[in-house]
Order: C-alpha cells, then structure tokens, then sequence
RNA sequence: GCGGGCGUGAUGGAAUUGGUAGACAUACCGGACUUAAAAUCCGGAGGCUUAACCGCCGUGCGGGUUCGAGUCCCGCCGCCCGCACCA
C-alpha cells in the first residue's frame, strides 16, 4: 500500500498549528516595518446557520489572494465577521417562537465551527456582528453626525404598505404587487420616512467610477446607468387662461431635448403630480383615472404590458416661442419620480408621445429631418425619429444640427427667463427606515414641542429591548409598552423613542472602515482603502454603491480619512456554483445525494423511481441541488472543496459541481502528495546550482503560477501545477537531488495558496523550515527563465511545415539560411519562388513562396 | 428598446495579446497490475480521408486587413446577464 495523504489527520492539525503559531494575525505598524499593507476582503456572510458552497468558493477566492499577498511580504488584513441583522431572524422569531438574538448568536457558532474547518487565513481577533450593540451603537453616533451635517433627513414619501403584515416592504419583496410573506395587495402609502442624501454625491459617484479601474466594467456601467446623469433644460409653460393655485407660474418640465421645442404637441403630467391631485379633488372622473393608474401596480411586466393612457384636463398652455396653446393631459407613462413629473410632448420624434399622440389624436410635427430625407415632406408614420438630422419647422432654429439647435433653444429659454439647463439623475435618495425589530433602532426621540430631538450621545448606544413580543403583526418596537416612552433630552416632556430600524444595507456600508479599526481613526486611514474586495455580482449596484456613498459621508463628517472617497481600489465579482437539477416525473425535486445510476437511467434511491436529469442551476434550496461543505470536507478534506471551486473554470464564471470533478481534485492531491515521496530533507542537500531542464521547469512554473494568481486565473494556475507535479514525477530517475529538493521546496510554497494543509505535510517532509504558510515566495533566477535554445516553427505561406532548434540568439539572416535549407520543406517550395521570409526571433520563421 | 459579456473538441476551459489552436482537467477508449472488480499507473484521441504515413478541413456565419487572424476591422446569427415608459 503505496502512502497515501489523509486529509482527515493532517488538517486539524495543521490548523492547531497556525493557531500556536498566531500567523494569520494583523501586524501592528511596528511588527510590520516597512511592508507594504494589503486590505484583502470578502463580503462578509449573513449567519444563515449554514455555509453553502458560494460561501466557500469566495472566501478560497480571498484566500488565495491574502496568502500570496502574505508570502510576497506584505502585511496583509484578511479578518471575518457577520452582517447579522435582517428579516430570516424576525421569520424564525415569528413561525418558531424562537428569539431573534438567540437564533442569529447561535447561527454564528454554528457557521464560526464550519468556518474554523476550512482553514482560511483569516484574522478572527476583529470579528464583529453588526447586531453587537458596540458595532450598532457606532452606526448610531454616524448616523447623528449625518443628521448634524444634513446627510440624513426626514421626508414624506410613497411606500409598498403590506395591510397585512402592518409594515413597509421594499421593492423586492413586492411580488406582481402583493406582499412576498402574507400574499396581500400591496397599497401605495405616504409615510415619513428618514432618508439618506446620496444625491448630493451623485455627480461625484459617477465622475470617480472612471477612476475605478481595478473594478469590472460590468458593474461600473451598472452604477453609472443607476445614476443615470442626463443634461437638460428645465422649464415653465405659461397657462392660457387662469392659473390654477399654488402653480400660478405655470407647469414646469424637464427636457433632454430643447431641440424639439416647435414640434411640442401637448403638455402630459404623472398621474401624481401634486397639480394632478389638486385637479382631482374636484374632477370625479380624473380621481377615478388616477385609482385606475395607479392599480396597474409596480411589477414590470405589468409596466411593460400597461397601454399609454391619458385624460384631458381641459387646461391648456403657451408655447414659449410661437403664438399657439398646448393643452395638458394627465398621462399613465410620466413618473413623477423622475425630472419635475411633467413633460412638453414631442410625437415626432418620441414613441411614448407618438404613440400617445395617435390613440388621442394630437397633432404630430416633425421638426427633425434625417440626412437623407427631403425636408419638405418628411414625416413619421408609427415610428419616431430619434436619430440625427437637421432642425426644420422651427423658426430661429431652422438648419442647425440637433446639438447647436438644444444649445439656441436653451439659450432663448433662459434670455426669456422661462427656465435653466439643468442636469437630472435617475437616482434617487435613499430610503432606510424600516418597520422592523431586527435592525439598528434610529438614534432619535419625537417631542411634540422640540420637534425630533437626537439621542444624546451619551445614551448611546440605543439598545434593542429583549423583551419582545412577536404575536401581532407589524413592528413589535412600535407595540413595545415600555421601549418608546422616553423624556425629551431637551425639554423633559413625555417624548416617543423613533421605532423604526435602520436597513440592513446601512450595516454593511461601512462595515470594512470598522474591520480597519475598532476605534482608532488613524489606524483606519493606514488600512484604507481596502486593497483587493470579493464578492457576488447581485451587489453590483445598491451595496457597492451605498459604500462608495458611505465612504464619502464618513469623509465628510471627519470619520475616514480617505481623500478620494472611494472605499475599494480592487473589486473582483465571483461566479455562482452550480449543479445538475433531478427532478421525478410527477415534478419533484431529487437531492443529488439521493440518485443512482443504473447504466443509461437514473433513479431515486429508496422509491426506485425514474429521475430525469435537469438544467444545470445554481445551488439552490428549492430546486433541491446542493452539496453540503460539511458533508465534502468530511469525505475529501477541506483542501479538496476550496481546490475543486477554482480549478475548473475562470473565478469570475459560473463552476460546474461534479462528483468526477472533485474525485479528479481529490486524486491531485495524492498525486502532488506522491511527488514528496522518499525526499531527503533539505537541509541534508546542497543548493542547487545549474540550468537543469527541471530547474528551468520550475523556476517556468513559479511565475507563471504568480502570474496567474495576480489575474485571478486560478484554472491557469491549477493547469501549471498539473504540469509541473507530472514534470517532476517524471524527472525523479533522472533529475539531481539538488534540483527536486527545489523543486519540492517551490511546489509546496505554490500548493499553499490552494491547499495549505497538504502543501503543509509536504513541507514537513522535507523538512521546510517552522510552517509553509508562514514561508515566503520562492526566489527566482531570471536566468533560467530563457532557454538557451528555442524551437521555431516554420511555415511556408502560413502553414506550420517543419521546425527549427535554434540557439536562442541566433541571427536572424542564419535562421533564415537554416529554414531555407530545412529538406522538410523542399516540398512545398517545389516549383515556387521565394518571395520572403519573415523571421520573428524565437517565435517564428514564415517563408512566402509564390 | 438601452447597456455589458460571450460563442474554441463529447464537456469545463488554455493560447505569452497578431506567431505551432485545443495546454490542463473531466468523460471516453486501449494497455499494465488483479482470480475479478475498484483503486492505481502507462498510453490514445479535433474532424474528414488512409492499413499507415501523407494530405485536406477546422475557433458561430459571411467578407476584409496581414507574410501570418481564435485574437484586429466591417456585416450578420445565436446565447447569457443587468436596466428599462428616466422625457
């Protein structure tokens, strides 16, 4: 029985080990002298009580990263910890009667025990929950130095009201607009809400995301479309007849395109624009059009299917330049929440309006005439003209381009003193109160006579109450007897405590400026920004963008020192993991574990019934396809589920769980185990010297593995390792002792990054000096990263016909002298004269014969 | 509709950024070991043609640039993801 590797022995092992040792703790600025700080982090996982399999494919991710950032002399912050506040712990407090501090603590646990058995270098000494009231009550006091500074404030605004559940709902949980949890149509509320000013940082947040170059272009063109900046004109039309009140001015729009102004058709406000609810205290018929509009509800189909409707208010405008009326509609399609929530109309060369135009009957004037397209008669029929052209129809405007005709509108606009070029964002300022136990209780007391009064910070943090009752519905803060009664801190009357809680994306906002340092500002600044950032592509837009905001916050009340506002130089968006789907004739869903293969068919094992195999999905709990890391790392060692999440395909992919997968994993291991077979300690050999071919071999390996792993292609990185154990297997009769000693030495300190347990055994047998975790990056000798000889293909018109060895500074009038009087290509040059030939050093040689 | 990405053997994927296409792995086939199987080790393999060598074809499709194109340019086709009545 050959030696075998078991993972089951040496891993806990070598954990105790890296624990004795303290090796994956922070260095303090002494400790650490002069290395360079590297800020590596993955998104910190929700105590769901369970790791699943994305779990670990993201923390070997970071990993990896952190453990060769590590050898190549860095000092390196790697910590972990819990965004643990959010609705599951509520749910669980609700169906089982358990409490929502004692089920989020003990899901930690749970998960800390998981972690501890994958062997992460992780630093735990700063691990946090974000339901530990030191971290909340830290939020507590940003969230007053935001309030102090404006960046947070109250509004009214409209929100998805779940009746049933007696609480707002974001968009999310709104599904074909009935509530996710109690199924009940959801109603449009007003409610005061707090708020968060990230539009004041719009303008910022976007310009920078240029900066962002280590980030994916994928999620910087998602933010930039979520902010979605559009520059325009902003304007007033003046009423015909008399004004209705509070908008004697007349009724402001927001255009992008000026340009179009004299084929304005009609002026179309949202069915919620305060002047459409004005009109409908009185109109009966719009009131109903406005119910009818707004029962069309949020979903998007519901949107996309939603046919233009309109209602006529009977009002009518002036055009700005010309001496005609526009009458103003209420229309279905205008959102009030973009621009001022009403705009100028212009068929010709929009679809909304045009098709609008057509089911009511409004005048159409083209005004823009495409290069091609005789002025005097073009027209639109059910199409649009969005393209470029020339302004026709349009008085002063009349010839320019679309861009000089915006500019000469807007310009008469403002000399009118009828309006100003603007610049509008999609984005909108964000929402965090929230009807909910399980979050940070916002910092403030309601007084009927002081108004709303902060806690002093001195009374902070603001606890959570644990005697809490989750019999009703709606938010149990709110139905507390005792919580909500406080003094004012100002005038010492009876005063209500805020009941709401805050979004549990505010947590995570800043939670990385906290992983930096508990308390110490400096220390902050010295880790920030974080380095390198790990995580799925779901939070390209609201996580990634609440911290980008945050980080310019806390700047700006003096709470992180970080001059560009950007929290995360490198951002790296992981693939799923994901697994065949089994599922039984009558529709059920089969666990993987629970199949059998019997030839061509497969079968449930216990009922015998037929399975068919499904689409490859992600893991997931309903369609019943997940593996359990538990269930892996009990069968094959952790070294071999991280090893299996990144050697198959590129990290930023989707990969593929397979059972012949891992076993091929597990069957590396042994190999690369096999390689240390019968090695000599070594410190009982000389250096090795020479340009050996497993030399060259080696030393080849090492930067290509550092190569790789700098790009994230962890799959390459496998490849080479592959190669290069098969390399050393092969030279074990033939190769110098000296050189697989290196050899051996090199391997282990690269198997690290992937499989530190095993690369850790390895070490010990050839005697590697303390732990090869702690070992740095193998030295190079550029010297035998250039072979001496090279071998040049060689073509003839393009096809590769023979090839040439070549000593590797050869000239190149030589190798073009040695192609030439190559016989295997005396064929091919039969009859032909040669025209040219092209020599590439120690690349290639073509020859062009004709 | 807008934006981003992708298309290479049976499969996941490589290809030093314009220089030998298919590395490495999985599945498959063959051999060794074994009473046998599993495990392990060794070997094979893009397609067509061939006894074999040779030869021809080949990176979604069609064109182009180039001595040379998976890679660059133009035009199509298909798939995935994100946003979407944003004026």
């Amino acid at each position: 029985m050959a030696n075998r590797y078991d993972p089951q022995t040496a891993e806990p092992k070598w954990r105790a080990a890296w624990e004795a040792a303290d090796l994956y703790r922070t260095k303090s600025p002494e400790e650490a002298g002069d290395a360079p700080k590297a800020y590596v982090l993955e998104m910190f996982p929700y105590p769901s009580g369970r790791l699943h399999m994305g779990h670990v494919r993201n923390y070997a991710i970071g990993d990896v990263i952190a453990r060769h950032k590590r050898a190549k002399g860095y000092n390196v912050l790697h910590p972990m910890g819990w965004d643990a506040f959010g609705m599951p712990a509520e749910n669980a407090a609700i169906e089982r009667k358990v409490d929502p501090r004692e089920w989020t603590y003990s899901n930690i646990a749970a998960m800390k025990a998981q972690f501890a058995k994958l062997g992460l270098s992780l630093d735990w000494s700063r691990e946090f929950a974000t339901c530990d009231p030191e971290y909340y009550g830290e939020q507590q006091r940003l969230f007053l130095k935001f309030l102090e500074k404006g960046l947070v404030y109250r509004k009214a605004s409209k929100v998805n009201w779940d009746p049933v559940d007696h609480t707002v709902l974001a968009n999310e949980q709104v599904i074909d607009g009935r509530g996710w949890r109690s199924g009940a149509l959801v109603e449009q509320r007003e409610l005061t809400q707090w708020f968060c000013k990230i539009t004041d940082y719009a303008e910022d947040l976007l310009a920078s995301l240029d900066t962002l170059d280590q980030w994916p272009e994928k999620v910087r063109t998602m933010q930039a479309n979520w902010i979605g900046r559009s520059e325009g004109l902003q304007m007033r039309f003046a009423w015909t007849g008399r004004a209705p009140r509070d908008f004697k001015d007349g009724i402001e729009v927001f255009t992008t395109r000026p340009d179009t102004l004299f084929g304005a058709s009609f002026i179309a406000l949202s069915p919620d624009h305060p002047l459409t609810h004005q009109l409908a205290a009185r109109n009966p018929d719009l009131k109903a059009f406005q119910k009818a509009c707004a029962r069309v509800g949020t979903s998007e189909e519901a949107i996309e299917k939603a046919e233009k409707v309109g209602f006529d208010t009977g009002l009518s405008v002036k055009h700005p330049f010309e001496d005609r009326t526009l009458p103003v509609w209420v229309a279905n399609f205008v959102l009030m929440g973009y621009g001022t929530g009403a705009i100028f109309a212009c068929p010709a060369h929009d679809q909304r309006d045009l098709d609008f135009a057509r089911k009511y009957d409004l005048p159409v004037t083209p005004v823009v005439c495409p290069p091609d397209a005789d002025p005097e008669k073009f027209d639109v029929a059910d199409d649009a003209y969005t393209g470029p052209g020339t302004i026709i129809r349009s008085d002063f405007l009349n010839g320019l381009a679309i861009e000089s005709a915006k500019a000469g509108a807007s310009d008469r606009i403002e000399a009118l003193e009828a309006g100003a070029r603007t610049v509008n964002f999609r984005l909108r300022d964000w929402g965090i109160s929230r009807q909910r136990y399980w979050g940070c209780p916002i910092p403030v007391i309601h007084c009927d006579t002081c108004g709303v009064v902060p806690v002093p910070e001195s009374d902070l943090p603001v606890r959570l109450p644990e005697d809490v009752s989750f019999d009703q519905p709606g938010n149990p803060l709110a139905h507390h007897p005792t919580w909500s009664s406080v003094k004012c801190p100002i005038c010492s009357a009876d005063a209500r405590r805020e009941t709401d809680t805050l979004d549990t994306f505010v947590d995570s906002s800043w939670y990385y400026a906290r992983f930096a340092s508990a308390d110490d500002l400096e220390e902050r600044a010295q880790w920030m920004p974080v380095d390198q950032y790990i995580g799925g592509v779901e939070h390209a837009i609201l996580h990634l963008l609440y911290a980008r905001f945050f980080a310019r916050a806390m700047r700006d009340v003096g709470e992180l020192d970080v001059a560009s506002g950007e929290p995360i130089t490198g951002l790296f968006t992981q693939g799923m993991v994901t697994h065949e789907t089994y599922q039984t004739g009558d529709g059920r869903w089969v666990s993987p574990d629970d199949i059998e293969r019997q030839g061509d068919i497969v079968i449930e094992r216990g009922t015998g019934d037929p399975v068919s195999i499904g689409a490859v999905e992600k893991m997931s709990k309903s369609k019943r396809n997940t593996i359990d890391p538990d269930a892996m790392i009990g069968t094959y060692g952790a070294d071999v589920a991280r090893f299996f999440t990144l050697s198959d395909s590129p990290p930023d992919r989707d990969v593929e769980w397979t059972q012949s997968g891992v076993e091929g994993a597990a069957r590396f291991a042994q190999r690369a185990w096999s390689v240390f077979d019968a090695m000599p300690e070594a410190a009982a050999t000389n250096p090795a010297t020479g340009a050996s071919d497993l030399r060259r071999l080696s030393h080849k390996s090492v930067v290509a593995i550092d190569k790789a792993v700098e790009t994230f292609r962890f799959n390459s990185a496998v490849a080479t390792l592959y190669e290069w154990i098969g390399a050393i297997k092969k030279a074990e009769a033939t190769a110098a002792i000296e050189d697989r000693v290196e050899a051996c030495s090199q391997l282990a300190r690269c198997l690290v990054l992937f499989m530190p347990h095993l690369a850790e055994s390895c070490w010990a047998r050839i005697g590697g000096e303390s732990l090869v975790a702690a070992a740095p990056w193998p030295e190079i000798d550029d010297a035998l990263l250039v072979d001496d000889t090279v071998t040049l293909p060689i073509q003839v018109n393009g096809k590769r016909r023979s090839e040439l060895r070549a000593a590797k500074d050869t000239a190149p009038k030589d190798i073009e002298a040695a192609a030439l009087a190559d016989p295997e290509i005396a064929p091919f040059l039969d009859g032909k004269t040669v025209k040219k030939v092209i020599v590439v050093p120690g690349r290639i040689v073509n020859i062009v014969a004709v």
